[in-house]
DNA sequence: CTTGACTCGACTGTAACCGGAGGCTGCACA
DNA sequence: TGTGCAGCCTCCGGTTACAGTCGAGTCAAG
């Protein structure tokens, strides 16, 4: 019989610990002092505790652990939850590299210090919605802005609904030249919304789906779009640096923009571009 | 001015963590209604939640984005920080990988069922200790045996005080052959005990410190010696599999041995071995 | 009998939220 | 002007694996 002090020294876990493991009933004390309530360990119970530490650092859970010690379980589902385990780790390791890519990415960037402040690059999903859509290749800024004024009026006029989602350009560029041309402004409506909506000699908007993203990389941009042309280029090598690949096209979000009428510099735009791993 | 629930679709997180940051003032709306308590944000809320969702991804906590989020900090702080996380997420990545290894080695155990049941071994740290000590070269088991009496007869005989560490045999064979004989019998007492002990013709305990082992492998063996022999083949598989590299001298450790006068089958012995990264 | 080490249960705290209960608010529709 | 429902509020409890602290009782040696 020893004391719970005893026990600890002898299991190098701490006297908290123990009086956890009993708790919760992953290591009762082999006896109790119904007087003083002293638990009383044996060395039979050291085994027991030396195979909750091993399993401990494998990376289960105390009740996972409990589980496994029932040592009445077939040989298959103790498999299972290694494997399972195994699955887990394996997809925190990937985590963690990436991480790691991203960390040394920022201490790059701040040991080149001044060239930019840090850009926040966040990877996300994002939905698939319906819209009203109209595909063009603008040649001029004017062209493109008409139709931004078209839109504006087609809603005055009750012919668009909107849906409270922030409008959003498609760039088509394969890659970005300072410009884009081959746009498609993307107009987010309910689906059950009239599917075509003519806007004069502008063009005609029709509806559609706009597919998710899987995997993109956002990120704001503040202030007018001529200042974005180096962001590209930022963006590409992070991308780069961090093991992924730009894939397919751009897209603009306007959390801000020409339409809520204030000054370029209070622009807020989003910009989303899907990645893949490389 | 968007309500919790808009700034919520915007920002792709959730109204509970956004009340969570509230609460903690990572991210405070920018008002609030006096009356219903309604929170309100504006879309140039949006940057600082984005930020705070990049460094997440980043695996810094709440409280070191609050703090990088001051943005009155000097550069070098900044470093700082990243760099100090890079190190924490290095040291996690190796412990990650070694859970892998030996998530791996488990299941390779399980496929291979039945050559045995599994042997739960922990890597831990050995403090040192005081000690009365003999080592000799032993030929026979007799030869051995008679010094475990002959110790018992001391500690009987008030010429040597006990201070309830487990009693512990070194073997300081390279390689092991089936039996040691190269052994050093320690007996853990108090540091104030006195450095010499003669045990008659059986030879002479001398006091030292036992030095500690920074990281040992151990496990614990139920029963008899002879039955351990190809446990010393598991752990060298182990080792190797699992990266180390065994490196110095076994120790035994008796918790429940020949002095205890059990039966052989009730012994306990934990087994300690030194391992380095190979 | 005293002293000091040991042990007890109960309570609180950690990190970053999630879930739910119970009640109020905002807005559209009839 | 009422009704209904989605949205919002606060508060409470739970998650994981313990650590820290408190006041009170216990053990073993001298």
């Amino acid at each position: 019989m020893l004391k719970i002090g005893e026990f600890s020294r002898l299991s190098q876990v701490t006297v908290k610990t123990l009086h956890h493991y009993d708790d919760i009933g992953l290591l009762k004390p082999s006896q109790i002092d119904k007087f003083t309530g002293y638990r009383y360990y044996t060395i039979d119970q050291l085994p027991r505790m030396h195979s909750i530490m091993a399993l401990k650092e494998l990376g289960l859970s105390l009740e996972e652990i409990a589980q496994l010690l029932l040592n009445d379980l077939p040989p298959e589902q103790i498999r299972g939850i290694f494997r399972y385990k195994q699955a887990q780790v394996e997809a925190h390791l990937r985590e963690e590299l990436m991480r790691l890519a991203q960390i040394g990415f920022r201490l790059r960037q701040i040991e080149m210090e001044g060239a930019m402040q840090a850009v926040d690059i966040v990877i996300k999903r994002i939905e698939s919605f319906s819209a009203l859509t109209l595909r063009h290749n603008y040649q001029t800024r004017p062209e493109r802005e008409k139709i931004g004024t078209a839109i504006e009026q087609a809603v005055r006029a009750g012919l668009i609904t909107l849906n409270g989602v922030t409008p959003v350009n498609i760039f088509y560029e394969d890659e970005f030249q300072g410009e884009f041309t081959d746009t498609e402004v993307v107009v987010p409506v309910e689906p059950t919304h009239a599917p075509v909506v003519s806007l004069g000699d502008v063009g005609t908007l029709t509806l559609r789906e706009i597919p998710a993203i899987n995997q993109a990389a956002t990120y704001l941009h503040q202030g007018d779009y001529p200042s974005l042309n180096e962001k590209f280029v930022f963006l590409q090598r992070w991308a780069v640096e961090n093991g992924y690949q730009l894939s397919g096209t751009w897209r603009f979000v306007y959390h801000r923009g020409p339409m809520h009428h204030v000054a370029p510099s209070e622009y807020l735009t989003e910009l989303q571009h899907p990645i893949e791993r490389a």
